[in-house]
DNA sequence: GTCAGTGCAAAAGATTTGCATGCGA
DNA sequence: TCGCATGCAAATCTTTTGCACTGAC
């Protein structure tokens, strides 16, 4: 598992060796991704990033987060609503899925070998070599269905935000 | 399966039920859209139509696509590269999950029901009680590893279009 | 000093919506 | 006839881009 500071580590190094500079927008872009709970959306991350240094112009959100998508340090996610979101990627951790509550919108990880390897046969047997993939399960979390989930947060589109 | 023409009766029915009228275009668009291959973005859908009947409106198809999702008869997907294609969702066939060439974007669709029966563990393990899931694969075809892969046909985005 | 990086605004792409008109029941 | 459905254009949202200016190296 990559501390916060060994990521931000690796995108100081990484924009260096592809002679990119090092800038304040893009050190409190990238702090403000590595510090945040996962999931975040560009706007989630635009906000975090203005609380800090209000001088963050949207556009720099989007060259910086497409800057750590090419170091691997985000992983851009679409979930089934449609929206776009960025989670911290770790090339130390384990791979992992996500069950995403239909309710109230709440996203758990987990992973699970038998799966992976399960899926790694499918794939073969189909003439595939797999390189990546992505699972989610949809369904109700167990304070939904016993009647106290919290309301789910949602954006200005009225989706639910997790 | 249902054929055509079941899909079809079946879409009629559902807009009596629901006291909306059947028009000349949500005929044309269901009827291409029933016809179609699998995994169309909305743009091949208006263009199919367009063939038929150059007086339907983009507007329209989105309307109508809705429609047939409330209807359960268009399964909308959100595929990695972030493009919203739609596929003839049938009730009475099994689920199937999508296995994606990165190279020559051909699209393969499996099921598995060892697999059908982890996720439901997993999820009954997280606290979860499953509704649907998502799974893709993402990997080379035996064709492309061959270097006998077509190329891959792309929008004018450039993206790959299965 | 140079040139990549930035903010802003404008553009571009995808989807939705308001409204006057059309047409199915 | 009465409303729902439609086409069009305009509005919205998301993401990208052009350009003049700023700041890292």
């Amino acid at each position: 598992m990559q501390t916060r500071a060994e990521r931000f580590a690796v995108f100081r190094r990484a924009l260096k060796e592809k002679g990119l500079k090092s800038t304040a927008q893009r050190d409190d872009i990238a702090r403000a991704f590595f510090a945040s709970h996962r999931h975040m959306s560009i706007d989630d991350l635009y906000r975090e990033v203005r609380k800090v240094n209000p001088r963050v112009g949207y556009a720099t959100v989007y060259r910086t987060i497409k800057l750590l998508k090419e170091c691997e340090l985000a992983d851009e996610q679409h979930f089934a609503d449609g929206q776009t979101r960025y989670e911290n990627a770790d090339r130390e951790e384990e791979h992992h899925d996500h069950v995403i509550c239909d309710r109230c919108g709440r996203i758990v990880e987990f992973s699970d070998d038998s799966l992976e390897q399960l899926q790694e046969e499918i794939a073969a047997r189909l003439g595939f070599v797999l390189a990546h993939h992505r699972l989610e399960l949809y369904g109700i979390c167990r304070e939904c269905r016993e009647g106290r989930g919290a309301p789910a947060p949602t954006d200005r589109m009225g989706r639910v935000r997790p």
